[in-house]
DNA sequence: TATGAACCTTCCAGCAACTGGAAGGTCAAC
DNA sequence: GTTGACCTTCCAGTTGCTGGAAGGTTCATA
């Protein structure tokens, strides 16, 4: 498929997804006219790289959250221990999000106010260092 | 407090906290030497910052969530609109992260071995396509 | 009191990760 | 065969930092 099909399927603009493609991200095939043709497999890698990227990874993370996929022949001892430090960065960013998540609805239910001089969430968070 | 403190407070490089001033996202006091003077509540607001940029929101994103505890006075329209789109994100986030722990998890487990030929978790990959 | 380390300041340059636009080739339809 | 929606490369600009130079401040120690 064309790039504007690979555009819409994965979420990415097509500018990325050959930005991507000159960092050295993806490889897809070009067919007799120039025109770049991607498979389902580059698809599938192309949203597992918009997800990771809006959740936060950098791109040379996002390359090695891709390798893990993509080597299968990797020595294991390597894979593990990056998949393991990317499990536990994983599980931080939830329980971040978490956090974030009870702030903010906190926010919506307690500060509704109009014109509430003063904001409880607001006292709240001056204290809740950590 | 000095930016030194701040930064080793709120997690984020001195360089970083000048630019997040630069762009207007805060306003830290300045003592008659020069120096900014970082109140807690300056540090909070730049743990927040810390955080949410790491989640992947963009700076004006953080804008926003940033403008939620500041601005006491604003119309409770704007604010809840903006915090409920902000939730759904969150949740989306979440959502998104969970499932790739998953996958990350179900990869470190099944393709643990050495030379294996192929992956099960690829295969699987191929076709959850979404 | 001075000297040095460890702070702080501004300014400017560079990098990461896109993003927009120009200039031009391709393709399918009418 | 021409119009319009694609695609191509290339180059410049933006965002969000990040490093380094050049210099001022503070504080402990000689």
């Amino acid at each position: 498929m064309n790039i504007g099909e690979a555009s819409e399927r994965s979420g990415l603009p097509s500018k990325t997804i050959r930005y991507y493609e000159d960092i050295g991200l993806i490889r897809p095939d070009r067919g007799g006219n120039g025109y770049r043709d991607y498979a389902a497999s580059d698809v599938h890698k192309l949203r597992f790289l918009q997800r990771s990227r809006g959740l936060g990874f950098s791109v040379e993370e996002c390359r090695q959250l891709l390798a893990l996929y993509e080597d299968k022949s990797r020595a294991s001892a390597d894979v593990k221990g990056i998949a393991e430090a990317k499990l536990s960065e994983i599980d931080r960013k939830i329980r971040e999000l978490t956090e974030l998540r009870h702030t903010l609805e906190h926010l919506v239910h307690a500060c509704h106010g109009n014109d509430r001089p003063d904001c409880p969430i607001l006292e709240e968070l001056s204290d809740s260092a950590a």
